[in-house]
DNA sequence: TCGACACAATCAAACGATTGATTTAATATA
DNA sequence: TATATTAAATCAATCGTTTGATTGTGTCGA
């Protein structure tokens, strides 16, 4: 056994080297289409290096998980106080996060390997889901039932709540997860600033009209 | 070169086994995550019919996704007149649309199936999604477009029109691709039929929201 | 200051197992 | 018999993993 949880010399440079090689491989090609030497040669490592950190090919894979895990609470992390002051001020939150999410998704050029990643992850329903869905996905998504339970005046934890603060996911997220259809579609060969804009712009304008329907329940 | 159009004998129980199994395992573990051997086995069929009757593993797949097309063009027939006569209409064909959809999505067990094969297809990108889409997601997407655009009283075929529809069927989409998700967020075991019901209510109320906030603009 | 040793890290090479594909022979149908 | 299909055996290639040797670095007693 190896693998202190901190660094103790200068084996993080190799870790982190073969963390991101696998997170884009593993994101573009699948984890069983992608092969430990096309990893530790994108790495500029050697193959034995993956099972002397991380014990084998799976272990990289949860290494992944953790990884965006951490990656991600950083990012997402926004000193924000539930339950909201004001119903203005849920409602701001809801659309900074709505357009915060939607440009990082649409835009960021390092969100390419992490979401294809985790979309995968999420198919595949197995032990990295789980860590990525407690330390990211279900605090996120309690955070914006708090929100929209302060935008509606309903209950934050209301099943009803809980599903519409999906269905505002979902939408968000299809624009990621469908891009070559809707590239396809929408005849464009990339997502321009100006696409995204628009994007956002629609999806505030649902989010407005589905916060109303869901006040008159 | 094998590979007979069409059945002179009696080779169709095998094919029609074979790209059942395929498309069964595609979907659970991925098409390189998946051994001919275990899709022959699953079909009860040799591992050289494939060969035989596809070409190989990768005809295979093809095959799965001309199955795809050619089974969903017609259970998504309906012999509907674009553009619609009147506005009502046209926004009872969304309602139709969305719950038919949803139903089909999160309660059918031959949905499971398909919808894997199908997500994995998109994300990558792939000759197969090329079939896919232009012999169902576009005209489907046209359709739904031209209600959209009666329902609104917006040109069908305008950039916002398009994306307002990806937005309806994205929230639908994420119901199914983000099941493990949610399944863990609502607590449920899996979507019973009341869930199903309660989705759809939401969804529905969403589409009214969106279209009257569409109208407006 | 020094050689001797310990230890983490990396390397090239090779391991057995499994992959998709192919070949050859047997079988069923008409 | 002629043809279409299935079955068993085998192929080279690639898979994830393991091996034994080597490197660089820090720690010791003398």
């Amino acid at each position: 056994m190896t693998q202190p949880t901190s660094s103790k010399q200068k084996s993080e440079p190799t870790r982190e080297a073969l963390i991101s090689s696998a997170l884009h491989l593993f994101g573009r090609q699948g984890f069983d289409g992608t092969s430990t030497r096309e990893i530790s040669a994108r790495a500029g490592a050697n193959i034995a290096a993956i099972a002397y950190h991380f014990g084998g090919k799976d272990g990289l894979r949860l290494a992944c998980g953790k990884a965006i895990a951490a990656q991600m609470t950083k990012v997402l992390q926004n000193g924000v106080k539930t339950p909201f002051a004001s119903k203005d001020q849920a409602i701001r939150h809801l659309e900074n996060t709505i357009e915060a999410m939607a440009r990082f998704l649409l835009l960021g050029a390092r969100a390419e390997d992490i979401l294809s990643f985790m979309l995968r992850e999420i198919n595949e329903d197995g032990p990295v889901l789980d860590g990525i869905y407690q330390t990211m996905i279900e605090p996120k998504h309690r955070e914006l039932c708090a929100a929209w339970g302060g935008a509606t005046g309903t209950d934050p934890e209301s099943e009803d709540t809980r599903l519409a603060v999906f269905s505002m996911i979902g939408q968000l997220l299809y624009f990621r997860i469908g891009k070559p259809v809707i590239l396809r579609r929408m005849e464009w060969e990339t997502i321009q600033r100006q696409d995204a804009d628009r994007i956002v712009r629609l999806l505030k304008r649902n989010l407005h009209a589905a916060l109303a329907a869901a006040s008159e329940e």
